[in-house]
RNA sequence: GCACCGUUCGUCUAGGGGUUAGGACACCGCUCUUUCACAGCGGUAACACGGGUUCAAUUCCCGUACGGUGUACCA
């Protein structure tokens, strides 16, 4: 039978970081073993639904490289696949299980249900819907449960979790599951505006798309007993389980917004690569086995399994992802990136911006930057003519020198007489300036650099002053020596 | 509280009955290019604890501790 995966998220905001790796990991299972990714919306919370958001947690997977062969986008012939065009069938389905007994009526409010969680809490038992005590068709009886049925009167359908019997599951990840009937509460499966639970949505669904591995957080651990009930009660066969580790917080907590960015947009924006994020997420939780740390998406799909999935939760290291994403802007093609960052150039209103002199730039500095947008303001003195103000210590460590000032002038003069056009020949006419100004080169680069570029780091000097190119470096000098 | 899940350097992890417990990020130091960086090299740093099983346990088993998740007419 070929592998068929789903990737579930509510339409209720943003694609979370967490979510990315989530569908990923099924994205790479799938294709790893020439099976199907399927995308389906769990809209049942209608409280909760935020418009836009399928469309961007869509466009959020498609920017990361996760696409779906099946889905509301894409069409399939295991359709509809958002629940709340699904709805018919929940209830159909639902209903089934109070013929067959597996499933009963309740007719509880709120206010009763909270009642009950306040008596249990206090007489110290864990909250869990008492059968035996609430509204529902078993206390009230069959004639009175018709009559209030014939009324519409609110009510919901709760699972008849079956009390004296062990559930038990295997888990891809973390191996068996034993859970014992009397732990499981009588979730709800249809709710009393009619749509279902996430509960019943997800088992029938699951069946009907024929999913073959339930690959989702570690969150739903605890309620996949509930499932396999259910899967039970209409006599399926229930899917490969596979619960992966959350990614948490620095203090061990769910990752949540409270500690830095969580969106994958909010990635996106802040000029991370997708490969470099991709690659970044896939390996907190999991890993090849092997010391290398850099995979194409190619190479994650070839080489994913789930038995190389970690049980434990993974903190979130934001410093390790800045340098890998740094380690992208090292590999990228150089040519491709001017092309990516000539926007920003565009908009910061820079007038040295031809692709191949950006190239250059991006060759020259990329190195020591971790985003390809931190080029921009890092080079600014390469891209403009105007250049920032100096610092305070900045123009402290030049005045008041005028040996430094003779070698300034003569570095000046010496570029103003030849057209020297490579690196190594604006490093001897500086040795040569500095040494008849009788200063050290050490000495002599740093402020040279600080009036050429009004920075107190860089990259190559002389390499820098090669790509400024002689009138930019005279006016600089002359800016200067002139003040 | 109860249930379930987890626990190798600060973090991500490899490993696995006998290892100098490996790599990466971060941190520190050194070297180098006559500058700042980059890079290269090196360093600090871990098997939660207690019992078993075993010739041998960080690795297997059982407890304990700690942490996480769940405990909704949310997903």
């Amino acid at each position: 039978m070929s592998v068929r995966v789903r990737f579930a998220p509510s339409p209720t905001g943003f694609l979370h970081i967490g979510s990315l790796r989530t569908a990923l990991y099924n994205y790479l299972f799938a294709k790893h073993h020439g099976g199907t990714c399927i995308l389906r919306i769990e809209d049942t919370d209608r409280t909760r639904f935020v418009e836009g958001a399928i469309e961007e947690q869509i466009s959020s997977l498609a920017w990361a490289g996760v696409t779906f062969d099946e889905g509301p986008h894409v069409g399939g012939n295991h359709g509809p696949y958002t629940q709340s065009e699904r709805f018919d069938m929940y209830r159909e389905y639902g209903m089934k299980l109070v013929v067959n007994g597996t499933a009963y009526y309740a007719f509880d409010t709120a206010e009763e249900l909270d009642a009950m969680r306040v008596r249990q809490q206090a007489a110290g038992i864990a909250p869990k819907y008492d059968r035996s005590a609430m509204r529902n068709q078993y206390t009230l009886g069959e004639q009175e449960t018709q009559r209030l049925l014939s009324e519409n009167a609110p009510h919901v359908i709760r699972l008849k979790v079956p009390l004296h019997q062990d559930v038990r599951f295997s888990d891809e990840i973390r191996g068996e599951v034993i859970v014992n009937g009397r732990e499981i509460d009588d979730q709800i499966l249809l709710k009393s505006d009619g749509f279902p639970t996430y509960h019943l949505a997800n088992v029938v669904d699951d069946h009907f798309m024929e999913i073959t591995h339930v690959i989702r957080a570690e969150e739903w651990l605890p309620s996949t007993p509930k499932h396999i009930i259910l899967y039970q009660a209409f006599g399926w066969e229930p899917p490969t389980f596979a619960h992966v580790p959350l990614l948490l917080n620095p203090d061990r907590s769910k990752m949540s917004k409270r500690h830095g960015d969580v969106m994958v947009r909010d990635f996106a924006k802040k000029g991370f690569f997708p490969e470099a994020l991709v690659n970044f997420v896939a390996l907190c939780g999991w890993n090849p086995g092997s010391d290398n740390e850099f995979y194409s998406m190619q190479e994650l799909i070839d080489t994913f399994t789930l038995d190389r999935v970690n049980k434990a939760g993974a903190v979130f290291d934001y410093q390790k992802l800045n340098w890998m994403n740094g380690e992208y802007l090292k590999r990228r093609d150089v040519h491709d990136l001017a092309r990516e960052l000539h926007p920003v150039l565009v908009e910061r209103g820079y007038t040295y911006i031809d692709p191949a002199y950006v190239a250059e730039v991006i060759e020259l500095v990329r190195e020591r930057v971790a985003f390809l947008g931190d080029i921009a303001e890092f080079a600014d003195y390469l891209f403009g003519d105007t250049l920032e103000p100096l610092t305070e210590t900045g123009a402290a460590s030049l005045s008041g020198n005028d040996t430094l000032t003779t070698a300034l002038d003569t570095f000046r003069q010496g570029l103003d007489a030849a057209s020297l056009a490579d690196a190594d020949a604006f490093k001897g006419l500086a040795q040569r300036a500095a040494e008849s100004a009788g200063i050290k080169m050490g000495a002599f680069m740093k402020p040279l650099r600080l009036v050429l570029t009004h920075r107190e780091v860089g990259a190559d000097l002389f390499r820098t002053v090669q790509l400024l190119g002689h009138t930019r470096c005279l006016a600089r000098l002359n800016a200067y020596l002139s003040r």
